[in-house]
Order: C-alpha cells, then structure tokens, then sequence
DNA sequence: TAGATTGTTAATCGATTAACAATC
DNA sequence: TAGATTGTTAATCGATTAACAATC
C-alpha cells in the first residue's frame, strides 16, 4: 500500500525538476538541500521532507547528486515514459497547445487535433491534421491515446468529457472554465486562466490598498 | 492595517465567484453556505470562514444574497473596475490570449500586442494591430497599462520584465516557464502550462499504481 | 416566538520548520 | 577521524473543521 502524496508536495516538483534542469545544463555535479533552498527561496527542510516522501536520493555529507535527483523526480512525475496527446477544439487555445514544443521535449506528443467546425477540418496545425469530430471515438478507441487536452467552449466541455472517458480516456487535461464530474479512475488537470487573471487582480488591488497605507 | 489574506482563500475566491454567477443567471435568490458547499463539494464552514475574512455578507437565518455576494467578490478581487492589459510576444500563447473574448467579459481589456518579428509586425489578431517592440517604451509611458501578459520565450523573459517594470507596468501575467525576481511592488502571477501538465503526469501515474494495487 | 443560519470561537488536523542523531 | 549533510523525529505554525452563541 502506498503512501498518498500530498498535492502540496506534488505542486512543488515540477519545480524542483526545473531547477535541477538548469543546474545540470550548467554541469554542476552536486548540490546540498541548503544551496538549492537558497536558490528557490524555501527552506532546505522542505526540500529534504518533500523528496523523503519518495525515498532517499541524497548521501550524508555530500547533498544530492543534480544528474541522478533529475531523473528519480522525472520517473516520480511519469515523465521518463512518454505520452500521447489528442486536442479536443482547434480554437484558440487549442491551436496553441499543439504549436508549443516544449511538451514535446518533455515526451508528451500531440497525436491528433478534433473540431467541429468543417472550415477548420483538413487544415493542419503544427503538422498535424485537424479531423473531424465524428472520427474521435474511433480514433480514441484504436489508439488509446494517454491524456486529452479539453479546449471546447466551456458548455460543451462536461458532454464531450463524458464521451471520451466512456470511449476510453482516463486523463484529461482542461482548459474549459467549468468543472468536470467524472468517475474516480479518471484525472484532470484544470487550467482556469480567467480564474489566474482574476487572482492577479486581487493582487493589484491588494498591492495598491498596502501601498495607500504607508 | 488590513489584515493579510492568506493565499488558500485568494485561490478559492474565483471558484466561489463562478458559481455565484451560474445561480444568478439561473434567478437564484438566496443561498445558504450549506447549499453552496454540497455543489462546490467543500464545507460550509470553509465558506462562512472565507467570506468572513472580508466581512459579513450573510444573514443570519436567511444565508446570503446570490447577487450581493456575488458583486461583493467582484469586489474583492478587483474586477468592478477595468483592467487594460497589453501582450508582450505574439507567439502562440500571445495571440490565443489576444483572441479569447472571455476575458473582456471579466472587464480585462487586450489594448496593444507586441512582438520583435518583423513579419508578424503590422498584422492583426483580433482587431488589435501587432506592433513592434520598439515602440513598447513609449506605449507604457503614455497609456500606462494595467496588466502585462508576458509570453515571450523564457530566454527573453526575465530582462524583458526588468523593462517593462522600469517603465511603469505593476503587474505581471508571466506565461514563460521561468521565475520572474522582481522589485517587491511588482505583482507576479504564473501559468506553467508545463508545470500543469507534469501534475497531471503525476496523476496518472499514482492511479495506475493505485488500480494494480488492487 | 420558533426555526434557520450566520459569524466567530475553539478544537482538530495537516503542513512546515527546527533540531539532531545517523552516516557518508 | 573530522566535517558535512542527509533522513527523520519533534515542535511549531497555519489552515480547516466543528461547535455554538448571536441574531435575523
């Protein structure tokens, strides 16, 4: 029986994975918890809690290994395997998804793009073939595809979220500012950009009443 | 002094706020935080503590006004008034950002975009002219923006947030995968899109541990 | 007035930080 | 061996939940 991971400590990784990154771009061999704390601007305690959850990477009086810390938290987050990738809406977001590298160097390939609308259909972003959405179930159901990405306006997103996981999906990745009840085999990641934008506004007026007070 | 609002709250406002809005479009008058905390799947007293870190929006007996408490976290988070924001990179994420219409709906208006590709200089997206960086000085000077949408690569992005600081943006929403050190009355808000992708990377592999488990 | 539900205090739970023995 | 730094336990801090008096 394994130990459930607080999402406090899940948060984190991807961030500790980006440092790291930088750090043995940079061919630095070694690091102690106390000089990657410097650097992040959180506590060495928390680095050497959040990493004991998973076992024990480091070596007493030498730190952590950057090469070897890099990798056990790429196999931590499932990244030493990749993932395919289907996007469900060419708008916008959809179309930005599938022209951003970056995913890719990280393992995660987009396999295939959906839309509805037959003045999208047959053209191609990044390469790949936007495809009707009559063709998704059996694409999904041949391919299996790892994760979709949900980028459909936001009133269709719970109907087309309970097709493909009913077809065979069991990640989703969604952009729609809604929230999405599915069974408990299935997991989403949200990305609520509105909300981001909303949480950057309190910020600004949060800034400005401080800044009236002094 | 106004007493400083911890982090978890400010995340939760925004979910709060878009429920809020889905009962008043449905002419739902009144709420109870017991109501409301069976559909946002979160407990009432969370609620009650939440909103009464702003002060008393309810009534005892009664609950809360859906459209009261509705504008009232308008408030809070800053979104009675309106924002102008400009885009700094019309990349991909740029001009996704500078076409979803979502956002003015929330009152953030998208005023100007900026990019260093002369090919991409003089085009429109969504109406709004792509000008060159050149002139990015000079449009903070004058029309001093609210907000800057920072989705430039992540090479560029740190001295890019040092420029556009030093000329008078407070507000920062960085989408390049890299941490922005900036003057302390600079607000940062992050969208790691690989950050997310990773979590939820994370997540798939603890379900399938989880389901050979049993 | 009786019933309902808030606002708020107190109790619990979990996450972070500090401390230090173990060990390279 | 001495010094450094981890892994881990214990202490602290903060956030969540429970309880209930106040009050509409």
């Amino acid at each position: 029986m394994q130990k459930v991971i607080s999402s406090a400590v899940i948060k984190r990784l991807p961030r500790y994975y980006r440092y790291l990154d930088e750090l043995r771009k940079k061919d630095v061999v070694r690091i102690s918890s106390k000089e990657l704390s410097e650097k992040m601007n959180v506590t060495a305690s928390q680095i050497r809690q959040d990493l004991n959850n998973f076992g024990g990477f480091g070596q007493q009086g030498y730190g952590y290994n950057v090469e070897y810390l890099y990798n056990e938290i790429g196999k931590i987050l499932g990244i030493d395997l990749p993932h395919t990738v289907i996007i469900i809406g060419a708008g916008n977001i959809g179309r930005a998804i599938a022209n951003y590298d970056d995913f890719l160097r990280r393992g995660f390939q987009i396999t295939a793009i959906f839309d509805v609308n037959p003045e999208l259909i047959g053209s191609e972003v990044n390469g790949i073939r936007i495809q009707s959405m009559e063709h998704l179930r059996e694409y999904i159901e041949e391919t299996k595809p790892d994760i979709a990405a949900l980028t459909v306006p936001k009133e269709q997103a719970p109907s087309v979220a309970a097709d493909v996981t009913a077809w065979g999906i069991h990640a989703i990745w969604n952009f729609a500012p809604t929230e999405l009840f599915l069974s408990g085999d299935v997991v989403i990641e949200n990305v609520h950009l509105t909300e981001s934008l909303m949480r950057l506004s309190y910020k600004i007026r949060a800034q400005k009443q401080k800044q009236d007070e002094e």
